[in-house]
DNA sequence: CATGAATGAGGCTTCATTCAT
DNA sequence: AATGAATGAAGCCTCATTCAT
């Protein structure tokens, strides 16, 4: 069958990836034994090493890729909807959504992405940046449309939007009784403060 | 000299205990080695075992000490201060003050004290937790005063406020022109933010 | 060629062993390095990881499987010979011929097997036990054959044996004139004191 | 008081090689710390080296005054008896009670004492051979006697007698229920076993 | 492409010994 | 003489990476 070699290649790595995050947001990257990843992905050790360069290569590689899906599936969203403060909103509900879809993964981006660039020399997150930039354009259009206050600096704002979904989304992951956390009352609270802070009186 | 022996010991151990928080800051815990340390510190390898039984209880002294002094300082603080909004933007003045006085332990605390969970077993934060009632309870006394709004979950927003808090912190750690987040702009963008978005109107 | 990839590894881990015997009877246990193991195995000090899960665990494999074949032997010759003298004799001479055959055996298994209930916790040498139960087993049959006196106690009596021929090969195997100890005669005197003590007159 | 701080001298000194015998009786040499010692002796760490040149030294000083003691207690007792006879058996009822009485000096002896040629770099245990020639001697005079078989080699027999003792002694010594091992019983088995086999029908 | 046994560099930790007080 | 804090050499073991099959 035509292709079938290229897509046991593809599922082969693949599998790598997957087992790499599950293992990771066990573990941590640093706990996180090349042959965890292997045994979870049913590969030898050395068969990682037909995908990746090393280790960090499969810690960048999920930043990158997941990264890009995950914003292409939060600009594909957005773009169904108009006016900057419902998209301010369905910003944050896509963030939990994505986050309780996929808390493995969730887990890996949101810790060892933040200390990446202590241990990944030169390391940038660009990919993080563009996630981020989704937000502050969103403030910026509000800006322009006059519902959102003026004297506020889209880029320090984004940070601080990011910051706090970031660590309810840590703390969902973290949590053993998750219903402490229930996503819609979250994402409620968490959409109402930042409008009420946001928006012209 | 009276005490002399005894402050040549605490001198050493607060000797090592700064050389580990520099250290960690600029490699992460699990990339920071206990020669590095050794090294910066001034001392043998074996002398670090004179005062922690292992590396894992450097990082847990480190956690545990220096947030018990973050925590006594802020409080110190908001002592002196009286109404809700006032004692939340001192709050948040106080975060960015010791971050900006002590980056390095900054950087420690916020990051591997968030991932300590991961790999040190069975730890739990509870000086972290600490640090955050100390917002919860300025939010219930602001409802109790009337002042801010009462659907507010202070629980939710603690993370929230601390999670804006901790990633503005970051990034002006990270942050390489760190005028690019000048201080007293940060502070006042995201008090404002946060009291707009909490206060009744 | 079938089979192969099995030997290579049954061959890398008989190395292992002998090499640990080799070094264990030249420097003792506590000095015996995993290097100098791995060296002399020519094996990288990784791999005998891979067969034993420490270095206690190489002792420990040594006393099992070493004193099973030895046991295995010294039975397997026994069983062609009737009557309780010269089954006492053929164990005795079968002693020393065993700890001339493998000299360094005999000297971790001697001095080594002796002192590991002191390091090695909780470790019953069960093994020596079952080695010197075959000596009670022959006392007891000549007593019941009434060649033996029946005022000896089997079990005290196996110790004094075992202390004899232990400490004879001792000293034959630290002997560096060897001629000084001639294993005939060595094994016909001790056969001659212990035979004419226990035999009924 | 004149004598009095050579006195004290003695008594540290004392105390440390009594620690050393309880330490390494329990533990073996290597597993025995220097730190170990000194807190069972009641001295700090370095006292030790005022006494002894460095952890080896501790344990030949052991081997050679302890042993040097026994040899002059058994000497005396032997000195009261007549016949070669009823010395032998006086020999073997010695090396019981001083076991019994000594039962972790008798451990370090016997133990450590056996294995110190391999990691004490040309040691001979030259005090061990005397208290063997003790034995020796008593064969030799029942030789010229007549009352002990002349074909008899008093030097394998020495072994031989030595390796019965020492075996039970430690039995006796590791057995955690000693009265499976009755001193009384124990001496008169052997002695009675050993002395029918030497003696001249 | 796939395997997984083998490698060996390097880290944490211990502990005999030293030396300033 | 006595102390015990400090030293630092050295060992066991882990694990990312390689390579012969």
């Amino acid at each position: 069958m035509a292709g079938s070699s290229k897509r046991n290649q593809n599922d082969k790595r693949t599998r790598i990836i997957d087992a790499a995050i599950q293992v990771i947001a066990e573990k941590s990257y640093h706990l996180a034994r090349i042959s965890d990843i292997a045994k979870v992905a049913s590969v030898a050790d050395g068969t990682i090493y037909l995908y990746f360069k090393n280790k960090e290569a499969i810690l960048l590689t999920i930043f990158e890729e997941k990264m890009e899906e995950l914003i292409g599936i939060v600009r594909l969203e957005l773009d169904a909807i108009t006016g900057a403060e419902d998209r301010l909103l369905c910003f944050i509900e896509q963030h939990f959504i994505q986050v309780r879809r996929h808390p493995e993964l969730a887990r890996v981006l949101q810790i060892e992405l933040r200390q990446s660039s202590h241990f990944i020399h030169d390391y940038r997150p660009e990919s993080l940046w563009e996630y981020l930039k989704i937000a502050s354009e969103i403030i910026k259009e509000g800006q322009e449309e006059g519902v959102f206050r003026p004297d506020i600096d889209p880029f320090i704002f984004q940070w601080s939007l990011f910051g706090a979904l970031d660590e309810l989304s840590v703390q969902w992951i973290l949590s053993k009784k998750r219903e402490r956390f229930p996503f819609q009352q979250v994402a409620q609270q968490i959409g109402s403060v930042f409008l009420s802070g946001l928006t012209t009186k």
